[in-house]
DNA sequence: TTGTACGCGTTATCAC
DNA sequence: GTGATAACGCGTACAA
């Protein structure tokens, strides 16, 4: 009949005090052979949940989080970040939770070590990360493994290391998603563009396994009729961006779809309709300038990396590890959500 | 510096007992003009939010919710919706909330009827429901309203009812969802076909929404050179859906592109290759046999609906305002997730 | 080795 | 009217 039984009732049931139950589920020792088999009698019988709530009502101690991610002034992809942490902090500010936001300038290894060793050097109880620049984010990561300290990424993965918590969309499987929209329109022939616009060169990785991905979907069709063609248009020490995509645009002629890897496709979608009025972009992220673009029709799909999301995930797994005990997952891949004109309101909340 | 203050904290600053702060914030009266100024002079000072946990704790109090939804052995689709329920009957089993199930046959008004009955009759303290046929859904919410009974809808509306909560996908704009893909597919010509596909009509209103919107997209469009058909394939006394789906693919030549307002997309898919094999399908769900057809190319798009999220999410708010005094947002709109080969995979957990 | 008592924050009840 | 106190379930320190 009743559904939650309490240290209580195993007492009872067990002929013992509250305290030898405890000792016994909490493998204190100190239990004569006689108690710990009535107990254990009990236990078998019944199903015994502790009661999650109760255990944190007690808890006085308060859990560090730490969130290191770029600054939204830098790059607006970012924002939506900060509104789940807003929303995480006022769930659990009962539960002592306290998160400590670490600002970088999304270009600048600098910046992101200096951000970095400021958040570590306050010795939280876990560190959430987008380790958008790999060797340094790996020398973070080791720093928090020997500090003991939860490390957790989020957006991007550290290559080849062990963390105990990544959540983030499957890059190499967006990149196929892509390439069969643009396989779905333009059937068996088509001369396709892969484009890396990026202010720098720190989310190489990212834009590579998407591109990899793209390729993939192509190689495996078999009686396609089709052309990539990769073009990275990053801002150098002479040529800005724009002139980049300037002169990107008049290089190129006659491509049918163009996947450009990063959030930046606005940048494109405006100057194209006078070079290449016929090509169809598909971009990353609904960040306002792209979903300015996607309504003019500039931009046929937008994929949704939903950063929201993947920060609000990652903190909740952190703190029911820490006030629940709940083991994490470690490797968490969320929806590759495809974007038009039609549907992108509701994604927005 | 202190981030939460208790009720402790709040009588020592008045200079009054708990008890007193208790009676004041719960407006039970019983309390002197003088102590009730002393404390709401503190309470406007600081910002007193009250620790739920700790409320919970004491609550004995059981609350039932009733959820009222097809038999998934008679319609795949309703299927993730029990693993929500699971889901959720696991997480909140301490804080004393009972799920009590009412099945009934998707065709079935009486069965409907019936199992509405058998729910209400247990007087629960919320009834969630689908509210599959209108007329009758209107009767039992009425009831509730009577019996105040808190009253939700799930996947469908019921029409200028009101509710405490209704959550669900916008339907007309997932109608617009599949224009917009026909659109980009097939660019200014088309031929195209709505397909009701339905064992019985219970699902009339669903499907015409769908309809209208998809209407609406190509409506909206100027020049445009289209072609919109509706056809009903419904069971009738006389013929089966099988056959039924055998004379349409017999009738109809030529159609660019086939939107199937139901989960019922798997039906048409086979047989359509050999009468249309040019056609394309856009339908709804990830039901597994939809999910076999994608993979096989012969349905181009699903449209998700996600029913899994709406009733944990519907379930979710129900108990956030049992035991947290939360007040419910009345509508809920979930994202039209749009589901193709290369993406279906991450949306089904 | 075992039982008991206390604290966490809220609320209901019981004396005064 | 009001203040003190018990109870909710768990963990733990301490006394027996």
């Amino acid at each position: 009949m009743k559904k939650n039984y309490t240290i209580k009732d195993i007492a009872e049931l067990a002929g013992v005090s509250k305290g030898t139950v405890d000792r016994v589920m909490h493998k204190r020792g100190k239990v004569s052979s006689k108690a710990l088999e009535k107990v254990n009698k009990v236990l078998d019988k019944i199903e015994y949940k502790p009661n999650p709530i109760a255990k944190s009502l007690k808890n006085n101690k308060v859990y560090n989080i730490a969130i290191l991610l770029p600054d939204a002034n830098e790059d607006p992809y970012w924002l939506p970040c900060y509104e789940a942490i807003d929303q995480i902090e006022n769930e659990f500010s009962h539960f002592g939770i306290k998160i400590n936001k670490g600002l970088f300038k999304p270009y600048s290894t600098k910046s992101f070590k200096k951000a970095a060793e400021l958040v570590i050097s306050k010795k939280p109880d876990a560190l959430l990360m987008v380790p958008l620049f790999n060797k340094e984010a790996e020398i973070i990561a080791e720093k928090c493994l020997e500090a003991s300290i939860k490390i957790a990424t989020f957006n991007n993965y550290i290559k080849d290391h062990k963390v105990n918590l990544e959540i983030g969309q499957n890059l190499f499987q967006s990149g196929r998603v892509a390439a069969k929209l643009f396989n779905m329109l333009f059937g068996k022939k088509a001369s396709l563009a892969v484009l890396h616009i990026d202010e720098a060169f720190q989310n190489a990785s990212h834009m590579q396994e998407k591109e990899r991905g793209f390729k993939d979907y192509y190689t495996q069709k078999e009686d396609l009729d089709y052309s990539i063609t990769v073009y990275n248009l990053n801002k150098n020490s002479k040529i800005s961006l724009e002139e980049n995509i300037e002169s990107f645009l008049k290089t190129v002629h006659e491509v049918d779809g163009i996947f450009i890897t990063t959030s930046k496709s606005y940048l494109l979608a405006n100057p194209i309709s006078s070079y290449l009025p016929n090509s169809i972009i598909i971009g990353y992220d609904l960040v306002a300038e792209n979903i300015k673009f996607l309504k003019e029709d500039k931009i046929a799909f937008l994929i949704h990396q939903d950063p929201k999301k993947q920060v609000y995930l990652s903190l909740t797994r952190l703190i029911e590890f820490f006030l629940f005990d709940k083991a994490f997952q470690e490797s968490v891949t969320l929806p590759i959500d495809i974007i038009n004109t039609e549907n992108y309101q509701q994604y927005l909340d």
